[in-house]
DNA sequence: TATGAATGAGCGTTCATTCAT
DNA sequence: TATGAATGAACGCTCATTCAT
């Protein structure tokens, strides 16, 4: 959240500049309201009000809500998916470990962050935003299906894994991630759920128990 | 859409037994729009005009919309843990037995019903509708998950269960069944997948691979 | 303009026509509005007001500004034609009689009329309204020319006009008519015209001046 | 579009030149504008798009949209004014070959123009600019009748004229002029409409018919 | 002088809610 | 009880006007 009004010690940004922080300033409160009160019910007064703008502004950068909407969730999945890519790829680990660290990464950048809730919010609107629907499946979903796949596979190869039908459905992999993001959002306080402790036992069941030397 | 003026051959089915007959009509109505088009987006004059009634008569039997929304939304979980809670008690079976017909019965009474659209329906308004989220983990989530730590505590003891940190989140035990709601909304167009099986290797991971004689 | 609270004596006239009361009112409303600012700067706000209803009751009749105004128009033409069409079709009386007694029916019925200011409102928002244009053209000035063109005809087969080329240009006969309508609206302050007189001497013009005995 | 930095091989035409320029680009662009929309439709952003300037480039010149209006419908005046009294005093030419020239003029200079539009356009947002209205009769009704007047008179006394009553109202002479330009905006593509033969015949009935040798 | 990003009042339209019938 | 016409607050969007650069 960056101050709108900049220190009168800083030489007066560009224009460029100034309007990249404007937009800036625009796409997280839009994608504050949004993720608390869903499109419909999301008010562009608030969500100029919040950013510390006019309203006409938003429609300097955004053609309208429902666009401004779409393309708020296409930008946000962009560090959605580069968060999860960034995985760093050391072939000489286990497979598990390789899991593991995804999962752990999963859960510190998204799951307890508000990228958790864009994915809910995804989940809430799809229906009524194929198009987000789509970018969704094509950018996150069927590339984090294929490389969670890959894994699978090469745990099998491997050895780590025995069940060989476990690379047909790599979303049982990712189920309790998902649970985990969901439950934030509407259980977490009604009952904490430790997430990373989820996980590890979750990997448990699938490369088999870890010997606790 | 029925006649205002009943047949006098009809023996005049009292006027409670009409107005539930509204009543329900107005339920169902509501239901499908506010799953097709979430709380916000639904117009009650739509509701209406799909109930075959007018828009005045809504308010005749509930106060507002957020409060239709609520008690709806409470109605219709009702079914969803009866449809679940309904699980044949089979003490002798084992288990895994238990585990996999309830397991059916949510992928054939929920997860490919207008139920599992609650469910996501649920997902995507909770954080707007406290009260729902609360009689949602209170009446489903909660007793849900009891049950299944029931299960899974009685797979330990019985050794059909080998790990004994999944009674800690039998969340796992569910995920892939969540999983498969969500897909079923957001991308079975994509992707078709197959519940049925998907669960079947989930519980192969639980439980150990079955061996197919 | 009929006062929308009906008075306590009238028993209280059924539902359609109360309708039918409002939906005068908002025509008529409308009508002042739009004559008095044009389309683009009439406000539906002050329509609503001078009509004495609620905004939102103008969309129980109308889709949207657009159409209303088209409606409008074309509803106020109807009587325009009929106030014209009226002309008694005296078969003995000379043409100039009836070119007369047509003229003189248009002064009064028109062009000192608010039905004047429809004719200046579509020369005003024709352009922009080409469906206006359209329907004005065919129903008044196809219709019209024609009757004043088999007018000169009769006049020259009887004699009565001798400039044969006049019934290629009935234009030339409503002209001053025209100029009548768009003087009251426009100069009349400046100065005022005496349209009847005007039109006695062109009507001279026409068919050679009166012997005024 | 200009370079703002004029090249160092041109003799730097100097500021007031260049000021002008872009003065006349915005009056030409709102003229265009006014007439294609109408005053309260015309959006200034069209005007300094078509014009090449930016937007608030336009305050530099006018004080706001509705002076600017003004302003622009009597700089247009102006021309529409010579155009006209630019008739040529021929003392030796009959009156009708007066008054023919100059309806000539007319057609060709203004019905047939855009300066005809500005007449329509004058119609069209007379009411709500009654400064235009104004200055329209002062500097162009009353003068051009005026003028008519004394063509008319002239007429009379040269025994051209035979209708004495003519004199009280010139209007009927420019009345089918006023029409040409009416009906070139309205219904050109309807039926097409030679406005040069409708004068001639016009005058003929005002001048009686010319003996055709 | 010229720019165009920013503003915010204002407008068309919608829709939950009311109420006379 | 049921209706649906009527309401009016609220929202998305526009555009004349301003002003920092």
């Amino acid at each position: 959240m960056v101050s709108p009004k900049r220190p009168a010690t800083q030489p007066a940004s560009n224009r460029a500049e100034r309007a990249a922080e404007r937009r800036g300033a625009i796409v997280e409160a839009a994608m504050d309201e949004f993720i608390a009160r869903g499109f419909a019910a999301t008010r562009l007064d608030d969500v100029a009000k919040r950013a510390g703008v006019a309203k006409g502004t938003i429609y300097l950068h955004f053609k309208d809500k429902e666009s401004m909407f779409e393309e708020l969730i296409r930008t946000a999945i962009v560090p959605l998916v580069m968060s999860l890519g960034a995985a760093p790829p050391r072939p000489d680990a286990t497979v598990r470990d390789m899991v593991e660290g995804f999962a752990k990464t999963f859960i510190e950048q998204v799951a307890t962050t508000r990228r958790g809730d864009i994915v809910r919010l995804i989940v809430a609107e799809g229906p009524r935003f194929p198009a987000v629907a789509d970018f969704y499946y094509r950018e996150v979903v069927s590339r984090g299906l294929a490389g969670m796949r890959a894994m699978i596979e090469l745990g099998i190869a491997r050895g780590e894994i025995s069940n060989k039908n476990l690379a047909r459905f790599p979303q049982i992999l990712v189920a309790p991630a998902l649970i985990a993001v969901i439950w934030q959002s509407l259980f977490s306080k009604h009952a904490p759920l430790d997430a990373i402790e989820m996980l590890q036992v979750h990997l448990d069941l699938v490369f088999g128990e870890r010997r606790t030397t």
